[in-house]
Parts: structure tokens; sequence; C-alpha cells
DNA sequence: GATATACAAACCAACCGTCGGTATTAAAGA
DNA sequence: TCTTTAATACCGACGGTTGGTTTGTATATC
């Protein structure tokens, strides 16, 4: 149909490129210039494929919604209790995650308002309606004893999106986990029993697969 | 000195007007421009008092500053225990905050990312440090049971800050309270027995005033 | 009267996004 | 099969707006 036959690989170089030079650069400090030079590519082609900045970083941070999916096939699993149902959705968030989005805005540009911003909103609109279901049904099969379902949802999903999340920490590995005691602490106190040593463990990975990247990426 | 005899009025006129502005329309959205335009004054009259936008953002957000005073009055108070200090810090931060920050563009303007991320970093840096310091007097005084004290200053912090700050709540005045009800069992569950019947009420008349700025503001 | 300050206004580089134009291709018509 | 047509992929100069600077001037204080 156009000049070139594959169109939707020219839209994955911007977006790859664009979150590169998000994460080292911040959003406000990116220039669509900056792009398009890095890119080698003209204004007009990012024009075509996205109607903004702002449309980039949304799509960007689309790995996100792949918790959706997650979450559609756990809701539907009847052999699982909802407890069960929320550890392997942490378990999903913290490993299978990094397939998308270890290299992406959403882990390296933490620093930047527009990403936290992002991150604050998809964590306590989308996300705390399908944690909530889970924790609701977790009420209801006896295997947690949490009295405010849909308000633990969000609390817990903002403390792991922003405060867990290894591109905010700067206190070092120790102090993550630290954090991931208290973090425990936290949820068997409101009655979710949820963090035991393997997920910690898994936490503890998560922030060092990004201590790795962000090594690598410093070198440059 | 110079034509006008006293420019701190001058500096608080700015100040009121780009908060003002700010939490109209974002601090993004507010071009200094806008603030020229909205004061009647020059661009070169801000700059004069102003060395950048930030900085009137950040002039603006000094009011959060204050919990550093008060902070320190209760610090050398051996009167109180650690408890009691972490109960008269919530209560100030609820109510006395309301002075100079009612009208601020951190509760009205909470939905830009640069305030939003300004007040995160407030939470978990500036305060946290403070409130640390009141959870391990509570420890040491046998008045509270919290475990990991410099976390869950941070974590309580955050969702203060964020979660509970009501120019975030979209879901009305009951589910705010269901937020309050919630956090009590949070802070029961990690050994801080804090939030009492008086306090949530504070919480809601907190909400409350806002939530009448926020009607006289949307009648404009 | 010298000097430092409060402000004005013209000015600047950089920014995001637009727009008219061109190249290329798939499909439709002959 | 050849031509036409229309839609897509892309180009790059341009425009309006932005945050910020600079130069100039009036005035209050010493």
């Amino acid at each position: 149909m156009a000049r070139n036959k594959h169109p939707e690989q020219t839209v994955q170089r911007i977006l790859t490129v664009a979150g590169k030079l998000f994460s080292e650069k911040g959003y406000d400090g990116t220039s669509m210039q900056d792009i398009v030079s890095a890119l080698g590519m003209s204004k007009g082609a990012i024009y075509h494929h996205f109607k903004s900045k702002q449309e980039i970083l949304e799509r960007l941070s689309e790995a996100f919604k792949g918790e959706e999916a997650i979450y559609l096939r756990l809701k539907n699993d009847r052999s699982l209790t909802g407890l069960q149902k929320l550890y392997r959705f942490f378990c999903y968030a913290v490993s299978d995650r990094e397939k998308q989005a270890v290299n992406s805005v959403l882990l390296l540009g933490m620093g930047d308002p527009q990403v936290i911003a992002r991150v604050l909103h998809n964590a306590t609109h989308e996300a705390a309606g399908y944690l909530g279901a889970f924790l609701e049904e977790g009420m209801r099969d006896g295997s947690m004893t949490v009295r405010h379902p849909a308000e633990a949802a969000q609390a817990i999903l903002l403390l792991l999106n922003l405060w867990l999340n290894p591109g905010m920490e700067q206190g070092g590995r120790e102090r993550y986990r630290e954090k991931l005691c208290f973090m425990k602490e936290l949820t068997d106190g409101i009655g979710i029993p949820l963090m035991d040593e393997p997920l910690i463990l898994l936490f503890c990975d998560y922030y060092d697969r990004l201590a790795d990247v962000r090594a690598k990426a410093s070198r440059d």
C-alpha cells in the first residue's frame, strides 16, 4: 500500500528508540528532534504513526496492560484460591514483566514526573480493579481475612508500583530487602499472608535485573 | 531602594496568582505568559523575583516544609511518647496545613505530574526522616511495636500524601472514609495504633474543606 | 548624586506539531 | 496485462508558543 511494506516495524523502532531516550534523558528532556535524529527518520514519519509525544509515552507504558491478560487467565481458574491468584499475579508482576518492560521507561525512567504520574494512575485505576476482585474472592473462600478489599488493593498496588519499584530505589539492595520485609508485615497485618520467602527472592531478582540494566546503560 | 517599596507584596501576588493558575490548568498547562497576563505585569518582573518557573512551584510547595518546624517542636518534648508525637504530627498535617496550602497547587493541582512527583519526593525523602525518628522513639518507649521504623515511615507517608490526599480522591466522600478505615487497620496491623475516631474525623474535615474550595473554584 | 533595585519590553533559541508535497504500492478497471 | 486510482509511508520546511535573557529605565535609599 505504501513505501514501506512493514510499517509495524517502523512503529516498533520508534518506540524502542524513544523509550531508550526517555529513560536516559527523561521525557521532558527528550525532544522530538532527538528522537528523529536518533532514528535517522523525519519528523513527519513519527507524526504519521503517533499523534503526539504523549502518545509515544502512553504506548510505551502499555506493557503494564499485560496485567489484564494474566488477570483474565487467573480469574476463571477454579482450582485456585483468591490468595493463590494474588500470589501468582505478584509473581508475574516481578518476573514476567521484564520481557517487555525491563528496558522500558517505566523502570529506568522512574525519575521522570510524567512517568511517575502514569504509573500512579495505572496502579490506582486500571490494575486496582483486578486485584480487588482477587481479594474479594479470597475473603469468600477464606484464604485471607482482609476487610476492605477495594482499598487494600489500591494501597498495595501503590506501594508495589511506586515504593517497591526498583527504578525508584536509591538506598541500595539492602534497603530494598528491608522494604520487602516490611511489606510482608504490612500485608500479614491486614490479613493477606502473601509474602513468603520465595516471593521475596523473586523481588530481589527483579531489583538485581534492573541494577544490571542500569550498570550497562551507564557504561555508554 | 527601588520603584516599589514593598517587593514582598509583589512576590506574594505572583505566588498567589501562579498557584491559582497551576491548580486550574496544571503546571505544564500554565505558561509564563498566562501568569504575566493574569498579573498585569511583565515577564521581567517575575524573572526578577524567581529564577525559573520551577522555582515558583517549589516556593509554592514550601508549605509542606512547615512540617519541619512542628517536627522539631515535638522532638524535644519529653512529656510525649513516640506514638503521641506521631499522632500530633498527623493532626497538624491534616488541620493546620490548610492555613498556607489549602488554596495551593499541592491539593488542587494534584492531577499534575510535576506536582505529584514533588509530593512523592517530599514524602519519601524529606518527611520520612522525621517520622522515622518518632517511630524509633515509639519502639523504645513501648508505645508501639513497629519493626521496620524507617520503612514504615516511608510507606505511611506515601499513602498519606498521595493516596489519602483529598486532591487525588475521585470516589467521593464515602470512599474516602472507607480509605481511612482501611488505613486504621493497616497501621494497627504493623503495630502503630494511631488512627482513632477523632483523627478520622479530622481527615474527613480535611476532605470537606478541599471539596468546598473545589466547588467554589468550579463556580468561576 | 551615586547606586542598587523593581520593573518593562523587546528579544532569543528551542520546542512541538502542522502542512504541502513526494514516493510507493495495492487494488480496481479496461 | 496494462493503466489508473487511491491510499499509505514518509519528508522537511515552517509556524506559533514556550521558558528564559538582555537591555533599558525609573525610583527609592544612602
